[in-house]
DNA sequence: AATTCGTATGCCCCC
DNA sequence: CATACGAATT
């Protein structure tokens, strides 16, 4: 047992309790993931076979940690775990279970730009309002009914929805539920939530297979329980029934996700599920200084729904927590980047010793400018991955339709790129014909006279089908690189991009290489055994940014919104923004319970950091293009006053805040270079409009009527609808495509095709 | 068919 | 300010 040495009593009880329900309450910095890794180490020592071990985390990351601190204490037995994200984990299983809820195994992952498109085109074809519907609320309703596990026909069934729904005039979201699942359906495709809600049913509707893994997984545990949802507790609460090891961990406190259906009753709850539940709580916090535990407790305690718990630290007081003032978004940027210049430098730190936490990601600009200027490296962690960028989704756009031709996303986003001609009309027709006929886009594609006879469809579409085919044949014979290279190069993807010279088609053209860096990779890798470019391509639509990063190790100050600093933890840390309607945000202000959540986050921040914290705020800051003033925020006053040395130096008095001489004068006494926003609406004259300048400039006379043009002679004089009247100077191109160049008399030379050009012929001489 | 341009609309957080 | 979509333009 001397492996268990360095942990204090209570964590070494939690990992000594193998057996039973098991809840760890583990306070922030309180050693969670040491406790999880070493109970672990400890069932496979203590003879539990690792085949039978499933670890749910909460971020593919996580688990990857995990494991290599797993392997660390058992060795290559760690790899037998099953462990991961309960997305990864469950896709794996539905991909071998998906014929029974007739699915194909290679169905496709959606990821959630796949689903609101799939969501604008139902909305379009349902000609509804898309404000009223918009793509985000829609979305988000369905998301959680899935997360509640509604099904659309229970939802369609269910009165207290349907209420809410023609209260909140969208009487249509049940429908659209139904067309969105079927279209899914259809597309062999399955959004995140469903990963989770089709194994509910999966479970649900096979006892047998519940079984197989109730047996396979006779040991569980869940990290991060306070943020599952009802679909995730019920999965695990069955896979849990017949051998009852379960060991949840988690901390109320932290619980942020309750936007995308997490609920912590789950936790608060637990015990009721399993009446002879042990309980340990982790208290002691290893990470920070005092002062800075203390000012998480005292924000926490404004909540009223929590755990009891008593989270302390036996580490020195160290620095009160420092609180800035800037008057504008971007001084805020520059006070704290002049704070981190300043601090390393006095305290010989490295930079990645800093990181600045934000609300939302649209603040990491200011924080990014004021670093750049200061010549200080940073790296923002979260915003658009690598699997995000358009490039990257289009190569494996290609891949997907090579898989599973049903994928009607993929088709769409490849069909015309690169260009072959294939116009919206022609999509549109293809669509039609799929619906009517009850078949995939797909079989209209590759069967063209049968669903759209009598229509002139371009051979480039059938050119398209035989090219898909071609990918499928090599894609079953080759390796996974080498059918990624033949995909990236026979549909033109590579050499469009090689063909832009430009800075950013540059960094494209870099970025394919590097996913086709990242197959070969994988193509040679010998831990695994199934290597096909499918199993490659299978759960991109999980990875995070993170997942690919290669970088990890520079020296940088990191940058990153506060949910995605969960589970971090830094020297120094920067909390921005701590505004009203910012931070806590404006939605959270209707109730009790959301402004709970907002303050749980503000807990996570404080909580990231280990010897100094500083928390700044703005009195004034650029939304959506135009400035407005901001208060502090309420979480500011609940921090007990002693903990707090207040700098509200900003170079601007604060008693301008509301008054409207504030935003010229912060927008003009800058004399620093491009200080290029908007200037206030209400000092210059009504904005014009430059096309009705334009449209105004020539008036029409009353003989002026389009002309047919296809006789149009060098010399004509000709009157356009705003271009007023010119003379044909010469005419170039055959039939459909004739250019003429004419000079106007107002305007001045132009080149007009004639087939668009509106023309009234005038004289003809 | 493709491109450009104006305008409307939204900025929470993520597997 | 960023992007997304539709109308106008070539």
């Amino acid at each position: 047992m001397d492996y268990l040495e360095g942990l204090n009593p209570e964590q070494k009880a939690a990992v000594k309790q193998i057996s039973g329900p098991v809840m760890i309450i583990a306070g922030a910095g309180s050693g969670k993931t040491r406790v999880i890794t070493f109970r672990v180490a400890h069932l496979v020592r203590s003879g539990v076979d690792s085949f039978n071990i499933l670890v749910l985390t909460f971020t593919n990351k996580a688990s990857r940690e995990m494991r290599e601190r797993i392997t660390k204490l058992v060795g290559p037995e760690a790899k037998n775990i099953w462990m991961g994200t309960f997305h990864s984990v469950f896709s794996k299983i539905l991909r071998v279970e998906a014929d029974k809820i007739g699915y194909p195994n290679n169905f496709t992952i959606y990821d959630t730009d796949d689903s609101k498109s799939v969501l604008r085109a139902i909305l379009k074809e349902m000609n509804l309002d898309d404000k009223l519907y918009s793509v985000n609320v829609v979305l988000n309703r369905i998301s959680a009914a899935k997360n509640n596990l509604v099904s659309w026909i229970e939802y369609q069934k269910n009165d207290q929805i349907q209420a809410d729904d023609i209260s909140s005039n969208r009487p249509m979201l049940g429908t659209i539920y139904q067309n969105y699942v079927q279209r899914c359906y259809r597309a062999g495709a399955m959004d995140f939530d469903d990963l989770l809600f089709k194994t509910n049913e999966l479970l649900k509707l096979y006892p047998d297979v519940l079984n197989k893994y109730q047996h396979k997984f006779k040991y569980l545990m869940v990290d991060e329980y306070q943020d599952t949802n009802f679909s995730q507790y019920l999965i695990v609460k069955k896979l849990a029934a017949v051998n009852e090891n379960i060991c949840v961990v988690g901390d109320d406190a932290q619980s942020i996700y309750a936007f995308r259906g997490a609920n912590i009753q789950n936790i608060l709850n637990f015990e009721k599920d399993y009446p002879d539940l042990k309980i340990f709580k982790l208290e002691q916090n290893y990470r920070s200084t005092q002062n800075i535990v203390n000012v998480a407790n005292s924000i926490i305690a404004n909540n009223k729904e929590q755990l009891k718990k008593n989270v302390f630290s036996e580490k020195e007081n160290g620095d009160k927590i420092k609180v800035m003032r800037a008057y504008s978004d971007n001084e805020e940027g520059k006070l704290v980047a002049e704070a981190i210049v300043h601090e390393r430098t006095t305290k010989g730190l490295k930079w990645n010793a800093f990181a600045i936490l934000y609300r939302t990601n649209a603040q990491s600009r200011s924080m990014e400018e004021a670093l750049r200027k200061l010549g200080t490296p940073y790296k923002i962690y979260g915003g658009l991955s690598f699997y995000q960028r358009k490039e990257i989704k289009d190569l494996i756009a290609y891949f997907r339709i090579t898989f599973n031709p049903a994928d009607e996303e993929a088709l769409k986003r490849v069909i015309n790129y690169p260009r072959r001609g294939i116009g919206d009309t022609t999509i549109d027709k293809i669509i039609v014909a799929a619906d009517q006929n009850q078949v995939t886009p797909w079989e209209v594609v590759a069967d063209p006279t049968r669903y759209l006879p009598g229509e002139r469809i371009s051979s480039s579409v059938s050119a398209f089908s035989m090219m898909i085919q071609g990918f499928q044949v090599i894609a079953r014979n080759k390796s996974a690189y080498e059918a990624a290279l033949h995909i990236a190069q026979h549909s033109g993807l590579l050499k469009d991009l090689y063909e832009d010279k430009s800075v950013e088609g540059l960094n494209r053209y870099e970025n394919i290489q590097e996913l086709l860096n990242g197959i070969k990779e994988f193509s040679e890798r010998e831990d695994i055994e199934e290597k096909g470019l499918d199993v490659f391509m299978q759960d991109i639509a999980l990875l995070t940014n993170d997942d690919n990063d290669k970088n990890k190790d520079a020296d940088t100050v990191s940058l990153m919104t506060i949910h995605s600093s969960k589970g971090l933890e830094f020297p120094q840390v920067y909390v921005v923004g701590l505004e009203e309607n910012l931070f806590p945000s404006q939605m959270s202000l209707n109730s009790r319970t959301d402004l709970e959540e907002e303050r749980r986050l503000f807990y996570v921040a404080v909580t990231r950091a280990q010897s100094k914290l500083t928390i700044s705020y703005a009195t004034s800051r650029f939304k959506f293009g135009t400035l407005i003033n901001c208060e502090p925020s309420r979480f500011l006053d609940e921090i007990d006053a002693q903990y707090l040395d207040l700098d509200l130096t900003a170079k601007q008095p604060a008693n301008n805040v509301g008054s409207l001489h504030y935003d010229e004068r912060s927008a003009w006494s800058r004399t620093d270079d491009k200080f290029t926003r908007p200037k206030p609406k209400a000092t210059t004259a009504p904005p014009v409009k430059t096309t009705s300048i334009l449209a105004k400039a020539h008036v029409v006379s009353a003989s002026f009527k389009v002309s047919d043009t296809s006789n149009l002679q060098v010399g004509m004089q000709v009157e356009h609808e705003r271009f007023g009247f010119g003379k044909v100077i010469s005419l170039e191109g055959n039939k459909p495509d004739v250019k003429a160049t004419i000079f106007f008399k107002e305007i001045g030379q132009k080149q007009l095709l004639l087939k668009f050009a509106k023309l009234s012929i005038v004289t003809n001489n």
